[in-house]
RNA sequence: GACUCCGUGGUGUAGCCCGGUUAGCAUGGAACCCUGUCGAGGUUAAGGUCGCCAGUUCAAAUCUGGUCGGAGUCGCCA
């Protein structure tokens, strides 16, 4: 007998069907034993009367709550049974995985152990209808993002994440042994998606692992993360590449919508509000007079860049003027950006540059890039970088390579202000950081 | 790297400020009971020398210092 998915058993009833999945909870009484299965589609009560089937019961009465059963049983529509005014009478059932009682942590009670015992226990708190979900509309999220861009003819790219250089600061790079020599950990595929612009190739896309050997301890880092990052030719500046993002944001927060908004309303209370175009834009000198209006107190050190706190006072300042979740930060000064980021002609202190807050909360950052091989050349002397690292770099552009600009985008704190999630370590299947490298 | 807070049975917590009887509660696990349960219910017993080390004291979960682990903020960034 085929497999039938719990959510769909509606359409089954008066049939003998199968099902396969967890046994959540187990009400062993006297004559009778309810059992709630669950698979990936929903949950379901499985009745057995003790005297007909005592073989039966025997099996179940020794099966821990969350072993794996294959239940075959007849779909009975009960509309006293609050599960879905349905139920299955068992006919068969055969334990196929028993779980060890008791359990490190149980997927279905009400109190949730501290995220760090969580993650000792991933697999199991993965079981949660909460943490399926999650994957869930990131799969959505992924798709959509692919659609996008395949739709305009992007190239999926998948640049190496072993470097044999340290090349833009170093300072980040995790270093490993590679035969005879040194080896570093991709923190960023900038430079060689770049390359895909001198390689001809009008868009180009990659969704993969970075690594960041920062010793950050917040609720928003982690050492190795899923970066999505685009770069697109023939841009004016870098408004194009804000106008596409939010575009492609748009039409992404659309397809959760559709997906999944009912749901993730139901689960984590979050209303998927499709955003609407454009996306406020303000210069960082602007934002910078916003806070002081505002009263935040920017630090002095921080040069003409703006803190988490003042990023959330501006993020909040745009929900109220604005009624808008997202923000494109601009024009950011020179010396808060890397070199290779193109700079106004009319005034060279200010870069073609952007971020994009999220709630509060940096998303992305993106630019329009420097592609006339002097200008970069002299760019990156000044910010005191050695040329012969990045030379295979500088070489992308002296060739012909047209006009460009591109974001990276981080894609678990996407999936933070999406859900209202706080901390990024429920957002993402197997959080690293600086002291969690296991499981 | 800096700072703040936390560390009590498997899990989540109360007690800590104002040291002093068997460290309380909930949940989970075990056994038994229970005309269909549904956050099931009932009874019983079990499970902790209060992260670790040292100090103060007649006496430390409680005060002090150190140490380890965790959470968060900043720096840095996605």
């Amino acid at each position: 007998m085929e497999r039938t998915q719990i959510g769909d058993l509606r359409k089954h009833i008066g049939e003998t069907v199968r099902i396969q999945g967890w046994l959540q909870t187990l009400r062993d009484q006297k004559k009778m034993q309810f059992l709630v299965v669950r698979d990936m589609s929903g949950l379901v009560q499985v009745v057995v009367e003790k005297a007909a089937m005592p073989d039966e019961a025997a099996v179940i009465s020794g099966a821990n709550v969350e072993s794996v059963l294959t239940i075959t049983g007849k779909v009975i529509d009960n509309p006293i049974v609050k599960l879905g005014g349905l139920e299955m009478q068992l006919e068969s059932v055969r334990l196929d995985s028993k779980a060890d009682a008791p359990l490190p942590l149980d997927p279905s009670a009400a109190d949730l152990p501290a995220i760090d015992y969580r993650q000792d226990w991933r697999f199991l708190d993965l079981r949660r209808a909460e943490n399926l979900l999650m994957f869930k509309v990131q799969t959505t999220v992924l798709m959509a993002m692919r659609e996008f861009w395949v739709k305009d003819n992007f190239i999926e790219i998948q640049s190496p994440k072993l470097l044999g250089a340290p090349s833009e600061s170093g300072a980040e790079l995790f270093e490993l042994p590679y035969f005879d020599r040194k080896a570093y950990l991709a923190q960023s595929p900038q430079f060689y998606k770049q390359m895909g612009m001198a390689a001809g190739f009008d868009g180009v896309f990659e969704i993969g692992p970075v690594f960041r050997a920062d010793p950050s301890f917040t609720s928003r880092h982690m050492t190795e993360f899923t970066s999505v990052d685009m770069e697109m030719a023939y841009v004016e500046s870098h408004e194009d590449v804000m106008a596409y993002q939010e575009k492609w944001l748009a039409y992404i927060i659309q397809r959760v919508k559709e997906a999944h908004g009912e749901e993730i309303k139901a689960r984590f209370n979050a209303d998927i509000e499709v955003p609407s175009l454009p996306f406020p834009r303000i210069t960082m000198s602007e934002a910078l007079a916003i806070l002081k209006a505002e009263g935040y107190q920017v630090p002095p050190e921080k040069k003409g860049d703006i803190d988490p706190g003042g990023e959330r006072v501006i993020g909040k300042y745009v929900k109220e003027k604005f009624n808008h979740d997202f923000v494109f930060l601009t024009d950011w000064p020179i010396a808060v950006r890397p070199f290779y980021h193109m700079r106004y002609a009319d005034a060279p202190g200010i870069t073609k540059s952007f971020d994009l807050l999220g709630k509060g909360l940096e998303i992305t950052t993106g630019a329009q890039r420097e592609h006339r091989y002097e200008m970069l050349a002299e760019q990156a002397s000044e910010k005191g970088l050695n040329h012969e690292p990045i030379q295979f770099y500088l070489d992308f552009f002296k060739f012909g390579c047209p006009p460009h600009g591109g974001f990276g985008f981080g894609l678990s704190r996407f999936m933070m202000i999406l859900l209202d999630i706080p901390n990024i370590r429920e957002t993402v299947y197997l959080f690293r950081g600086p002291t969690r490298l296991n499981p």
